[in-house]
RNA sequence: GGAGGAUUGGCUGAGUGGUUUAAAGCGGCGGUCUUGAAAACCGUUGAUGUGAAAGCAUCCGCAGGUUCGAAUCCUGUGUCCUCCGCCA
C-alpha cells in the first residue's frame, strides 16, 4: 500500500509557512539567498486537496470491500461492486501518483529553505557584521619573533606533509612522536573535562548511512563536500554531529530526560569544496580532522540556556589551557544553513595576527528534530525536542594555538599546566 | 562471502486474502475498594496526515507489485539469529 503522505520530515514547519508567508519571506530575507516560500505555498495546497480527494475514495473502497465480502459470505453476486471498485481503483492510483509527485516537488523545495535566524541576532551580509560577546585573556606577546605552528612543527619533526601527500594527498598531515602525543593528549583532555561536566562519552562509526546525512541536514543540499565510500549507502562523518545526533532519530524521548547531553571524539572528513588556496598550510583547514563535539537534546522553553551552558563548556577548554579567545555571534547573513543562532569561538592565533574559529555552537531548534523525527513526550502530548551541539574543540586547530601561543626562542614548547599529566612532560623540543 | 531461519503495538505473542476496524497476556495510566499500600475487579492505552469538530485516511522492518480488497501472496532490500568461510 502507498503511503499516502511523506513521514519524513521537512526543514520548517510546512504549517508556520503557509500560514506565514510574508513574516517567513521576511525572516529568511536576512539570511544571503533566495528561498521559495510562495511555491512551497503553492504546492502544499495542491497536496491537501489531493489529499481530501484521495481519501474520501479510499474511504468509499474500504466501505464497499466490506459489501463484498459480506456478499461473498452469502455466496451472492458481487461483480457488479467489483467492477465499479476496479474504476475506482485506478482513480486512486492516479491520484496516488500525483500526491507522490507533488510531496516529493514539496520536500525538495524544503530541503532547500534554511532554518529561520532567531530574532537576537545582529543583521548582515558577511563576518564583517557578526557581534563580538566578550573576550578572555589578551592576544600573547613575544619578545621575539614568534613562528607560525607550520614551521615549529616541522622543525620539531612532529608534523610531516609531504609523507602526507605522498601516501595520501594536499590536505593531510602525519604526526609523529610529541605530535601524535599532544594531539592524543589534547583529546583526552577535552573528553575527561566535558564528562565532568556531564556529558556522556560517545565513541561512534566514523561512517553514516545517507538518512542520517539527510536527518542532520547534511544532504541533500551539500553532497559535494561530502565523502562517499563507494559501493556502499555510507558517507564520511563530516563531524560527530551527524552520527552523535542520529542516535536519537525517530525516538520519543521522555520529558525527564531532557536535556540529553553527550560528548563524542570522532576524526572529521570535509571535502572543502571551494576552498582552494585558503589556509593551505599548516593544520587549519584538512580534509580530515580531529575534533570533540558536545550534543545536546533540549526542552524547547529552555534551549536558549542551554546554548548558553554549552558555549561556556566549550570555552572552559580554552581557558584551562590559558588561550586567550573571543566570542562572537555570528550575524545572519553568516549563519549556517540549520542553524537558528551559532557562537563562534575564536582562538588567538599568533601566525594570523587574529582570532581564528576553533569552535562554532548552535542551537538548531526543532529544524534537526523534525527532519531526523527526534520528539519528546510531555503531559501525553509529543513535540519536537531542540538540537544544540559545538565543537569543544576542534583538536588539530587546539594543538595549532598550543603551538604557537606557548612556543620559546628556541623553538621549544611549553605544556600547558592542564596537559602535562597527558603528556608526561613540561617541555616538547 | 555462502546456506538456512526470523522480523507484528512499550514488552511477550496470535494471526497465511474479506466481522482482524491487529486476539490475548504483561507493563503503563485512571477508577472502585482501603487509614494508606498491595491484591482483586472495572475502564483506558501508539504515531502520522486531514478536518473547526465528529470523523476519515495511513502505519504489522523498509520499498515496490498482484487484487474489488493484503499483516497475510509476489519482487527487491535492511536488520537480527544459527551454521560454514574469511578476518583484527
Amino acid at each position: 500500500m502507498k503511503p499516502c503522505v511523506s513521514k519524513e520530515g521537512i526543514m520548517l514547519d510546512l504549517k508556520r509557512v503557509c500560514d506565514n508567508i510574508d513574516a517567513v519571506e521576511e525572516a529568511l530575507s536576512k539570511r544571503s539567498g533566495n528561498f521559495p516560500i510562495k511555491e512551497v505555498a503553492e504546492l502544499a495546497r495542491e497536496r491537501k486537496s489531493l489529499i481530501v480527494e484521495v481519501e474520501g475514495l479510499r474511504a468509499n473502497r474500504n466501505k464497499v470491500s466490506q459489501e463484498i465480502a459480506q456478499l461473498k459470505r452469502e455466496k451472492k453476486n458481487a461483480d457488479a461492486q467489483i467492477l465499479e471498485m476496479r474504476e475506482e481503483g485506478d482513480k486512486i492510483k492516479a491520484l496516488d501518483e500525483r500526491l507522490t509527485a507533488v510531496e516529493g516537488s514539496l520536500k525538495d523545495l524544503m530541503y532547500a529553505i534554511p532554518n529561520i535566524p532567531n530574532s537576537s541576532l545582529p543583521v548582515g551580509a558577511d563576518s564583517d557584521s557578526n557581534r563580538e560577546e566578550r573576550k578572555f585573556g589578551t592576544p600573547t606577546k613575544f619578545d621575539f619573533e614568534p613562528k607560525a605552528h607550520w614551521d615549529l612543527g616541522t622543525a620539531l619533526k612532529i608534523f610531516d606533509w609531504e609523507q602526507a601527500v605522498k601516501i595520501t594527498g594536499a590536505r593531510f598531515t602525519v604526526y609523529h612522536g610529541l605530535g601524535a602525543k599532544l594531539e592524543r593528549a589534547i583529546m583526552n583532555f577535552m573528553l575527561d573535562t566535558h564528562a565532568e561536566s556531564g556529558y556522556e562519552e560517545i565513541l561512534p562509526p566514523f561512517m553514516v548511512n545517507r538518512d542520517s546525512m539527510i536527518g542532520t541536514g547534511q544532504l541533500p543540499k551539500f553532497e559535494e563536500d561530502m565523502y562517499a565510500i563507494k559501493n556502499t549507502d555510507y558517507y564520511l562523518v563530516p563531524t560527530a554531529e551527524v552520527p552523535v545526533t542520529n542516535l536519537h532519530r525517530g525516538d520519543i524521548l521522555d520529558a525527564e530526560q531532557l536535556p540529553i547531553k553527550y560528548c563524542a571524539y570522532t576524526a572529521c572528513f570535509r571535502g572543502e569544496a571551494g576552498s582552494a588556496g585558503r589556509d593551505t598550510r599548516g593544520l587549519i583547514r584538512q580534509h580530515q580532522f580531529n575534533k570533540v563535539e558536545l550534543v545536546k537534546f533540549a526542552h524547547p522553553d529552555h534551549s536558549y540556556e542551554e546554548l548558553e551552558k554549552l558555549t561556556n563548556d566549550a570555552e572552559k577548554i580554552l581557558q584551562m589551557l590559558e588561550l586567550p579567545y573571543r566570542v562572537v555571534t555570528l550575524c545572519t547573513g553568516d549563519l549556517g544553513f540549520s542553524s537558528a543562532k551559532t557562537y563562534d569561538i575564536e582562538v588567538w592565533m599568533p601566525s594570523y595576527d587574529r582570532y581564528v574559529e576553533i569552535s562554532s555552537c548552535s542551537n538548531y531548534e526543532d529544524y534537526q528534530a523534525r527532519r531526523a523525527q527526534i520528539r519528546f513526550k510531555e503531559n501525553g502530548k509529543t513535540q519536537l525536542v531542540h538540537t544544540l551541539n559545538g565543537s569543544g574543540l576542534a583538536i588539530g586547530r587546539t594543538t595549532a594555538a598550543v603551538l604557537e601561543n606557548y612556543q620559546n626562542a628556541d623553538g621549544t614548547i611549553t605544556v600547558p599546566k592542564v596537559l602535562r599529566k597527558y603528556m608526561g612532560i613540561d617541555l616538547i623540543k
